[in-house]
DNA sequence: GTGAAAGCGCTAACAC
DNA sequence: GTGTTAGCGCTTTCAC
């Protein structure tokens, strides 16, 4: 290993300087800086993070936390943190929870004493958070909790787009298939249902269990939905709602000429279905890209300007990203037989 | 921040002592290990991995490079790394390289810096990995190189399984739709094409460019499948059989009925489709399982026993790991008319 | 069985 | 503008 006492040897002068000429260019002199990089990149020195984090009291790291890789909301989610970390200078421990809130509470512990801080993306413990959030900088994604800064889009909001698409196609009796039980993502969007309940009350909404965030969980909920009588369902996501249309075309229910469905988050997988999902989208990448700004900033507020608190960006409000309708093929007129007499 | 010194202090015993009750608590008087355990646990003490780490010349880390974390190939290689890096004891940087040769480079120099060794995933770059590997604990996925030890699975043979499989249906021209350029998949795919068409040569085979591994790279290629007048078409991954399917419907061609599809890889997308997709499939966790055991290996070897190389695992042979048809419902008996006259 | 002390590679005072 | 030096938190000889 190259270490700077290498390259201070090899173009004699100090340990400081390599370290300066390396860091602070503008404090050394020009041919020396010159040739103290020359020699650098000749030996292929590189800086060791470890050692330069221990004095400096920072790792240079950031961890993530998700529930499921392979679920590709996070998938997004995890693109958008990795790429703006990347951009920050910082590197990023990706963790895979497997969905189980123990082992999240687990890793959690684990990556603090390996990071500056941590973005915990759509968390399933529920107490461990306030311990990890207590004493290291922690931003959520979505979930909102006392004053830690959060990130999330406004599902309540989609919810609302949905109802009032499906509300002016005709549909009077609107399924909602819910998510995992500690989801905060599966609450916003039943406080969405409620708050279109209350403004549209020519539309029913009835709400169907809580199911995996899945291909499996719609095609449980399948049968339900069709048992409830509505004439169009919303499911919790895009995995959801294609799991709902597979089943229900097994069961002879076309979609959407019998049953509108709605999915959630356009995921790529929203167009790959048949038909084409009508979907709320959330630009993703986007999401984790803010969740990332926003930690940083609470790292540099903890070194720098201390608690001040007026303009700083890590205790500014909730930050809450802006949701779209995309209207594509799984939505249509309700069937007729259903239309309220008039 | 929690350190050493002040359990230490709160335990009456020296720096040294803590150190050896946490790590090598047989070496410690048993009431003095519980009293600084105590503490410790009291005091909510965790070692500083960077220091730790600085001292033994490690950092605990590993990194792992994938081309597109939203391609879900790469989703599920990236939890299997994940999840059994961690029984290993160590984390995971995970970075996404957006399919682009040079960045892939520059991450790989970034991540060699603060990692002890990196799993490189399907890698578009060629020299880079050269110069990566060279003086730094490489496992290689899905390319093999040099004597840089390498993970994959037997695609060629998985190849040859979907020709026999389309053979024994009747088909006696099928299409491959290609990868990309870069891709070691793709040309292992290419030569169990060669496989296939020496032992049965009553099959015909056309391949057909090269496509992004992308959902839009199959419907790109739909169109000159269609032409080259095949009955059936292997596609490059599930993505692109996907592409194939929805852009045939499109036109009207139905599958599995005027044309079989085959995908690879069954990613979960396989069966999300209507038809369920027929495809080659391989355990993508333990792929990515068995990348971090060689890497984890080779680890071992460099602080242990030295260059005898017997029976490194390290150096060992390459690992291939066996791959399996899974026949669904794209593919069915070849449409009449283009049956050969008996 | 335990403590004192050296040092991993680096940066940041502090001198000159 | 550059060199010397003191640690960051930890592990690991080496004494006792």
């Amino acid at each position: 290993m190259v270490t700077v006492r290498d390259v201070a040897r090899e173009s004699g002068v100090s340990i400081s300087t390599v370290s300066r000429a390396l860091a602070e260019p503008e404090r050394v002199a020009p041919e020396t800086r010159d040739r103290v990089v020359a020699v650098a990149n000749r030996l292929g020195y590189r800086p060791n993070r470890a050692a330069s984090g221990l004095r400096a009291g920072r790792t240079g790291a950031l961890g993530l936390v998700v529930p499921d890789l392979e679920n590709p909301y996070f998938a997004s989610v995890t693109k958008g943190v990795q790429a703006r970390a990347r951009q920050t200078g910082h590197a990023v421990f990706v963790v895979d929870a497997g969905e189980d809130p123990a082992l999240e509470t687990e890793l959690v512990t684990g990556l603090r004493s390996q990071t500056d801080g941590l973005v915990l993306c759509s968390p399933r413990a529920a107490e461990a958070d306030l311990d990890a959030a207590r004493d290291a900088p922690v931003v959520l994604v979505n979930l909102r909790h006392d004053g830690v800064p959060s990130v999330s889009s406004d599902d309540a909001h989609g919810v609302l787009l949905a109802v009032e698409h499906l509300r002016a196609l005709g549909h009077r009796r609107v399924a909602y298939v819910g998510g995992p039980d500690r989801s905060w993502s599966d609450a916003r969007r039943r406080a969405g249902l409620d708050v279109a309940r209350e403004r549209y009350p020519d539309v029913e909404t009835v709400t169907v269990g809580s199911f995996r965030p899945r291909v499996e969980g719609g095609r449980a909920a399948a049968d339900l939905v069709v048992a409830s009588g509505a004439t169009a369902v919303l499911a919790y996501n895009d995995l959801v709602a294609l799991g709902l249309v597979a089943r229900l075309r097994e069961r002879g229910v076309d979609v959407p000429r019998d049953l509108s469905v709605v999915g959630f988050d356009d995921t790529f997988v929203a167009t790959l279905a048949s038909p084409p999902l009508t979907t709320v989208r959330t630009d993703l990448a986007r999401l984790g890209a803010r969740a990332v700004d926003r930690l940083v900033a609470a790292l540099g507020t903890r070194r720098g300007a201390a608690a001040d608190g007026s303009h700083d960006p890590a205790t500014s409000p909730d930050d809450v990203l802006p949701v779209e309708l995309m209207v594509r093929d799984s939505t249509t007129l309700a069937p007729t037989r259903d239309l309220p007499a008039r």
